[in-house]
DNA sequence: TAGATTGTTAATCGATTAACAATC
DNA sequence: TAGATTGTTAATCGATTAACAATC
């Protein structure tokens, strides 16, 4: 097995896609699958493909014949989603906020929500999912006290940046930031996935502007 | 100017970026800035923004001084705003659609929700900002009348392949999609910009597992 | 066996970074 | 003028693709 830090981030990025692809084949009754197949569905070369899957040992492809279905989906799973689900907060009980709420529920995902907190008295008590919404002012108690490991961050820019170096000195190591603030770039140390929906809206327009595929 | 279509997708991709930041420093009043100041703020290379830029015609930059923020911006907000605001559509009024649909409502990004479908006679007759949900049913005939550019999917796996594929036939060049089905691969025709959040979350869950920064 | 496909090395491609003359 | 910074070319780096021996 090659050291896993190792393993470039656009390889990385492709682990979730191959993984949910897998899945769906077994689903569909499918037991073995060949590098070129599985390139025309996904849209990728073979080359490629077989090229990530060595960066994780034995894949156990035989020659001529290709790689079994199952033993790729325990593979990525064991890469993806081994050990315990990882605690997880969200903060922002908005619109987006509720509306990912679910994939941190989600067992699929390998997270688990431990608590939600907003500043608002009109979403503090409500319920998402079977969680109670707290007032972010019992945010610092709590991270002392359930050492979250990850930040989802739903909440406007204004108020990420303050809140994120708190959320760094309170022990959160990734972040999954939906705020236009870019978490980037103040913490090297700390995972960071930033989603920046506007940003990929825009970019979608230039190209239609400019007919660039 | 050089041709648009030559712009690589990493190039695109930073130019909303390029033009927010821009947009905060000019409402904090700074009126120049150098590729360099600009390159820690933002965390690349000032050789980079510097290359970027020149992907664009004239951004007026002085040797010596910097760039106007001013000019910049203008530049970029002509680059990625101009013209018609985009006729688009939104698909599912779900939770995810309820929350994006205000990045399409936004002036801010360039584009104007003309309508919203669902297949839920729930959601069927709400209001979604100004506009009333129809029933999915309606889809076509609209499309036929109105003519929308972009449609932005938040349907489940299950619809989304049928969907799209109706949907470029009605004349459909953009999609926004939230669907888990990946529409990049049969529409080489159509842009699209995929977001997957489940695979954004997961990735992350790698990454904290195996220090990955 | 012959055909297919892997694992892996080498070649290519493209994006990022460095360097520096021009010049404000 | 001297210092700073651009615009742009060249060098580097890294990711993708091609090629092919090994072998099922």
């Amino acid at each position: 097995m090659q050291q896993s830090n190792k393993i470039s981030l656009p390889v990385i990025k492709r682990l979730p896609k191959y993984y949910r692809y897998l899945k769906l084949l077994k689903q569909n009754g499918k037991e073995r699958i060949s590098s070129r197949e599985l390139s025309t569905r996904l849209g990728v070369t073979a080359s490629q493909i077989r090229q990530d899957f060595n960066c994780f040992g034995e894949m156990h492809g035989r020659q001529g014949v290709g790689y079994q279905i199952d033993v790729l989906i325990e593979i990525l799973e064991k890469l993806l989603l081994n050990g315990e689900r990882i605690p997880t907060i969200l903060i922002g009980a908005g619109h987006i906020g509720k509306a990912v709420s679910r994939f941190i529920t989600t067992d699929a995902n390998g997270y688990k929500l431990i608590a939600v907190f907003d500043s608002s008295e009109n979403e503090v008590g409500k319920q998402i999912g079977d969680i109670t919404v707290q007032h972010i002012e019992t945010l610092e108690r709590f991270c002392k006290e359930n050492k979250p490991q990850v930040a989802v961050l739903c909440v406007p820019r204004t108020s990420s940046k303050e809140l994120s170096s708190k959320l760094v000195e309170l022990g959160i190591q990734g972040f999954w930031n939906f705020s236009h603030y870019d978490l980037s770039v103040p913490y090297p140390n700390v995972v960071v996935e930033n989603v920046h929906l506007g940003d990929s809206l825009m970019s979608l327009g230039f190209r239609l502007r400019n007919e660039n595929n």
